[in-house]
RNA sequence: GGCGGCGUACCCAAGUGGACCAAGGGGACGGAUUGCAAAUCCGUUAUUCGUCGGUUCGAAUCCGACCGCCGCCUCCA
C-alpha cells in the first residue's frame, strides 16, 4: 500500500516516495502579515498539518515548515496607514495568526505545548522563518543568480532573467510567449517583461527598518526570493514538497522554481501540492477585493471572529470534509450541516462513556498516538481499513471522514441491543476517536457548555428537573413539555431517558 | 486572448476505464423506540454523473465540441 499525491508540476498523482528513506520535508508558503488572517490562511496550515499527523502515523518523519513573510511592499503601505512601523504591525498580525494557529491544536515553536502533547502530536510547524532574519541568504542567492547570469543589476535594482531559463513557465503550465499575447505588460526597463525584481532600491520615503544593506546598495528583498532562501536554509536545496494556495502557483512558485533551480542546479521540490481557495458563498475570500460585501464577508471571515462564532474543531471539521485541491465554499447552510454531522460523534462519545462508566477520551489518551507501540482500538476493522485507503490517496481527507462516520451506526447498534462488552464498545469506539485524531479531531472533550461549570445554574436545573419529573409521574404531560419547550426556546434542551434527564445548553 | 480547475441527488460531497444500476453527511419521508419529544436504530430518497457526439467488449471516469461557474495571467498593485 503506498500513498499517492497530486503533483500540481506533472498534474498527475504520483507515488510518494520522499528523497530520503523515512524523512519528508515540507515547506508551505505562510502568511504575509500586514493585515488580520483571514480562514483562507487557516486552510493550508489545517491540511498540512493532517498531512504530518497521516506522515507521522504512517511512520515518517516529518519537518515542516511554515515562512513568514514580513518585508512586503503592503507591509510598508498598510504600517504608513496605520501611523506604525512595520515592525509593529507584522508583530500584531502575527500574534493573532499564532492566537489561531493555537486554538486550532497547529503547533508551532515557541508555543506553551508541552513536548508530546497530545493536542499536537504528530503534527505541528516546525520552523517559521521570517525573511527580515534571512536577507543575508537571500543577497547570497541573488549573487550566485547574477554570478551565473540568470540575473541582472538595474540601477538599485536586481531582476531575474527568465529567459535564461529554459524551463520557466513548467509549473503553471505557461510559457513566456503565452504571456505575450492578450495583455499588454509593461517593462519598464526590465529586458524582458516577466523578468522579476529579486531586490528593490530603497525608496527615500520608505521607513529605515525595509532598508537592509546589500552589494546592489539599501533595499530589500523581492516577493519570492525569501521562500528559496528559507526553504534551502531548513530543508536543503532539494526537497520533498511543497505546498501553497491554488493562487500562488503563478507567479509566486514558479519564480521560486526559476530562483532556486537556476541558483543551485538541482530540482527545488519534487511534490507540488495546491489547495483549493475558500470562497464565501462562491465568491474567493481576497483581501484586495473592496466592495461593501466583500468587506463585510471579510470581517466575519477573519479568523479572529470565526474562531469566536465557531469552534476551532468545527473549522476543522468544515474544511477537512472536501478535499484539499478544491474550493471550500463557506456559506451558513454549508456550516450547520457539517456541525450536525460533528456532533454525530460527540453525542456517541457521550453516549459511551454514559453506558460503560469510562472516558473514551481517556482511555485513548492512556493508548497513546494510533501507530504507536501501546496502539488499541479496531485496527484491523473495514473501517479502518477504508480510512487508510481514503488517506493514502493524495490524503482524501473528506473519504477519511466517510469512513469515521460508517464506524458509528454500527456502535449504536451495539449499544442499543444491550448486553454489549464494555471492552468491546470501547475498542471501537477508541479506535474511531483514534483514527479522528489523525485529523486533528476530538483531541479533546467538547468544551463544557458555559454553564455546565456555573454551579448556581446548574442547581437551578436540577431543581426545574426535578419539579418536571414529579409532574410527569403525575401525567401532567402538559406542563413538563411547556418547561421543556421554554427551555429549548433559551438555548437548552432536554433529553428523557429511562434513567433521568440529561440538559444541554448551546 | 492564454493557462489551470470545476459542473455527481433537494443541499454539501467522495469516486476519475470493469468490485459503481455511484460512498458519506445534512435535509425530507416511512417504521421501531418514547406519554410526546430529543438521541438512537432500520428503511426510502441519482438505472444516473452539465449537454451533445466519439473511442471501447465496457465510461461519471478517456477524446472532441458546446454551455455554465471559478481562479491565475508577473515591477507599479
Amino acid at each position: 500500500m503506498a500513498i499517492t499525491v497530486y503533483n500540481t508540476l506533472s498534474g498527475k498523482k504520483e507515488p510518494f516516495e520522499p528523497l530520503r528513506p523515512g524523512h519528508v520535508g515540507i515547506y508551505l508558503c505562510g502568511p504575509t502579515v500586514y493585515k488580520p488572517s483571514h480562514i483562507g490562511h487557516a486552510v493550508g496550515p489545517i491540511i498540512f498539518d493532517t498531512i504530518k499527523r497521516y506522515l507521522t502515523f504512517r511512520g515518517y518523519k516529518v519537518t515542516w515548515v511554515v515562512n513568514v513573510t514580513d518585508v512586503d511592499d503592503k507591509l510598508i503601505d498598510e504600517a504608513a496607514r496605520q501611523g506604525t512601523t512595520t515592525v509593529e504591525l507584522g508583530r500584531r498580525v502575527l500574534a493573532d495568526y499564532l492566537a489561531a494557529m493555537k486554538k486550532l491544536n497547529i503547533g508551532y515553536p515557541g508555543d506553551d505545548h508541552a513536548p508530546g502533547d497530545l493536542r499536537t502530536a504528530g503534527g505541528g510547524i516546525d520552523h517559521m522563518p521570517k525573511a527580515s532574519e534571512h536577507i543575508g541568504d537571500i543577497c547570497r542567492i541573488i549573487q550566485t543568480l547574477i554570478d551565473r547570469k540568470h540575473a541582472y543589476v538595474l540601477g538599485g535594482d536586481v531582476y531575474f532573467d527568465v529567459t535564461s531559463d529554459p524551463d520557466y513557465g513548467k509549473l503553471s503550465h505557461r510559457s513566456i510567449e503565452d504571456q505575450e499575447g492578450q495583455r499588454e505588460l509593461k517593462s519598464g526597463d526590465k529586458r524582458h517583461p516577466g523578468d522579476f525584481a529579486l531586490w528593490k532600491a530603497a525608496k527615500p520615503d520608505e521607513p529605515d527598518e525595509v532598508k537592509y544593506d546589500s552589494p546592489w546598495g539599501k533595499g530589500r528583498p523581492g516577493w519570492h526570493i525569501e521562500c528559496s532562501a528559507m526553504s534551502a536554509r531548513l530543508l536543503g536545496e532539494t526537497f520533498d514538497i511543497h505546498g501553497g494556495g491554488m493562487d500562488l502557483v503563478f507567479p509566486h512558485h514558479e519564480n521560486e522554481i526559476a530562483q532556486s533551480e537556476s541558483a543551485t542546479g538541482r530540482v527545488f521540490a519534487k511534490y507540488w501540492l495546491h489547495h483549493g481557495l475558500t470562497r464565501f458563498n462562491t465568491k474567493k475570500v481576497s483581501k484586495s477585493d473592496t466592495s461593501p460585501e466583500a468587506l463585510a464577508a471579510m470581517k466575519r471571515m477573519t479568523l479572529h471572529n470565526l474562531l469566536a462564532e465557531l469552534t476551532p474543531e468545527h473549522v476543522r471539521f468544515f474544511v477537512l470534509s472536501t478535499h484539499y485541491r478544491r474550493p471550500i465554499d463557506f456559506s451558513d447552510d454549508n456550516l450547520e450541516a457539517t456541525k450536525k454531522g460533528l456532533e454525530r460523534f460527540y453525542t456517541l462519545f457521550e453516549r459511551v462513556q454514559r453506558e460503560t462508566g469510562r472516558s473514551v477520551y481517556e482511555a485513548v489518551d492512556r493508548a497513546g498516538p494510533l501507530g504507536g507501540s501501546g496502539s488499541s482500538g479496531d485496527a484491523g476493522s473495514e473501517h479502518h481499513a477504508r480510512f487508510v485507503e481514503a488517506m493514502d490517496d493524495d490524503f482524501n481527507t473528506a473519504g477519511a471522514i466517510a469512513a469515521l462516520h460508517d464506524a458509528v451506526s454500527p456502535i449504536n447498534a451495539l449499544m442499543d441491543r444491550g448486553g454489549a462488552a464494555p471492552d468491546d464498545v470501547l475498542t471501537l469506539a477508541g479506535g474511531l476517536m483514534q483514527r479522528g485524531r489523525l485529523l486533528g479531531l476530538f483531541l479533546i472533550p467538547p468544551t463544557a457548555a458555559p454553564a455546565a461549570s456555573d454551579e448556581k445554574l446548574g442547581e437551578v436545573m436540577q431543581v426545574l428537573l426535578e419539579v418536571r419529573q414529579r409532574l410527569r409521574k403525575k401525567k401532567d404531560f402538559e406542563t413538563g413539555d411547556f418547561i421543556r419547550d421554554a427551555l429549548t426556546r433559551i438555548g437548552i434542551t432536554l433529553k428523557d431517558r429511562s434513567d433521568g434527564t440529561d440538559w444541554k445548553m448551546e
